[in-house]
RNA sequence: GGCGGGUUGCCCGAGCGGCCAAUGGGAGCGGACUGUAAAUCCGUCGGCACAGCCUACGAAGGUUCGAAUCCUUCACCCGCCA
């Protein structure tokens, strides 16, 4: 059994633990069941949550077992944030997100364990045994153990008290429930070890204190830091927008140029994270780095690596085609209609049918820009393109010249963003 | 309970009867440079049927030819005194 500790301390995937000499004994000592939780606060997970799964794996492949817990109940409660109290959401809308979540979450640890033979994880929902939980049960059974003191005393819970913002007995309850977890886990599946962000780590040992205590056994914590860009923003924003690991909401393509367009210091930091190489090749890319940034090696291995592992070998592919097709030199219409097509499917585009829109409108339709008044300030600012040819009329209509093969308009906005135009009724497939 | 101050665009923050879609900074976006990087410089930054119009300055009313700016009420925040 390889010393799992070790590479996760490697790879600086650890912020803090619980006594870590006794975990390394644990899980030296055989297989040990642990778990992580994600709640159901959107219909997917993001980037952010990847590092969680970083660390679900490599105690997979060092032998232990998992299981990942998605919170339909406390995604119910909502766990306090430090800025404000959270909007309830729906419970038929929790419950299709935690449906969702676990459909898209499976190939990360199902896959090495069909084809490395390894422990195949288990897949919980605390719902299962938090729905059924009276009141009393809650008062008399889990109540008794927490110290309103020491629940006063984690820092999201203080933090939110110092706020004007306040915060509800609602939010001040959810340690309890996800404590619970901990506790209802070790009991059905002698689950010893909860992982998760910094952020949780006082739900995180608020769990395993309540093992500790009640069930007289070991259990164990352990934190990944929190991951922020070089200029101190969360991970997996671009524009604005969150990057998703469903590909409904961010299309592989959009992912794979995510991790592509990262900066060199982020590339740098991040690689030994997210990237499952041996230490020798990611020093190796990360030397690379420095010497010729320009190659990007460490953004095109983060690409690669977690478009192959979020989406899949044929998504990276097509991923990876479509980038070299429309940021490669390449005479757009020398690509051919097949190539253009798959790249252009990729990266968003929508069909036009009877007149041609002006660019101005495309621009809007595509989504590229959010309005029509964008739409003109960005050709004034001369940030748009058609089929790679500046645009000076935002009034202007594509001309029967202007269509590619395959009865495309290949439309962009700035450097990167870019978007596809097809005529409707052209040959081949459609969108 | 009393007195005073505040609530402005994504954020911070000026404006205190017409010249205000609203100074300035930050973020964002575009251009130049470059490497689909960073830094820097320049531009831009509510919407639309775009030389015009609409919506906006906590909420609702009012005064006025005209209000973000004045008045009234309400809500929330922040000080000082009890």
């Amino acid at each position: 059994m390889t010393d799992v500790m070790s590479e996760l301390h490697r790879r600086g995937l650890i912020a803090q633990s619980t006594d870590e000499d006794a975990l390394r004994a644990a899980l030296a000592a055989g297989p040990v069941t642990y778990y992580c939780g994600f709640d159901p606060t959107a219909p997917s997970l993001h980037v952010g949550h990847l590092l969680q799964f970083m660390v679900l794996r490599a105690l997979q492949r060092a032998g232990h077992q998992p299981i990942v817990l998605v919170g339909g109940a406390t995604g119910l409660i909502g766990d306090p944030r430090m800025s404000s109290e959270r909007v309830l959401n729906d419970p038929a809308t929790v419950a299709a997100w935690v449906d969702r979540i676990r459909r898209r979450v499976a190939p990360f640890l199902d896959r090495p364990a069909a084809e490395q033979g390894l422990r195949a994880p288990l897949y919980v929902d605390n719902l299962d045994w938090t729905a059924p939980l009276s009141a009393i049960d809650l008062l008399r059974d889990l109540g008794k153990h927490f110290r309103v003191g020491r629940m006063l005393a984690k820092e999201a819970v203080a933090a939110r008290l110092n706020s004007e913002a306040g915060i509800s007995y609602t939010e001040f309850s959810y340690q309890i429930l996800q404590a619970n977890d901990f506790r209802e886990l070790f009991r059905r599946h002698g689950c010893t070890l909860q992982s998760g962000g910094s952020d949780q780590w006082g739900n995180i040992t608020a769990g395993a204190d309540l093992v500790r205590r009640t069930e007289g056994a070991s259990a164990h914590a352990l934190a990944t830091p929190l991951i922020t860009t070089a200029d101190g923003t969360k991970i997996g924003k671009t524009e604005g927008a969150t990057v998703w690991l469903d590909p409904e909401l961010t299309s592989p393509y959009a992912f794979f140029q995510y991790w592509l367009g990262v900066d060199d210091v982020d590339a740098r930091a991040w690689l030994p994270l997210f990237s499952e190489r041996p230490a020798g090749e990611v020093e190796a890319l990360i030397a690379e780095s420095e010497a010729r940034p320009a190659a990007r090696a460490p953004q095109r291995a983060l690409a690669e690596e977690l478009t192959r592992l979020v989406h899949g070998e044929d998504e990276l592919r097509q991923a990876e085609a479509a980038g070299r097709a429309l940021f490669g030199r390449d005479d757009l219409a020398a690509l051919g209609a097949e190539t253009l097509g798959a790249a252009l499917r990729e990266a968003g585009s929508v069909t036009v049918d009877g007149g041609t829109p002006t660019v101005a409108a495309l621009l809007q339709q595509t989504g590229l820009v959010a309005s029509l008044s964008e739409a003109r300030r960005t050709v004034r600012e001369g940030g748009a393109y058609l089929n790679n040819q500046r645009v000076t009329d935002a009034e202007a209509v594509p001309g029967e010249d202007d269509w590619l093969p395959g009865g495309w308009l290949v439309l962009r906005r700035g450097k990167r963003s870019v978007a596809g135009v097809r005529r409707a009724g052209s040959p081949g497939r459609d969108t």
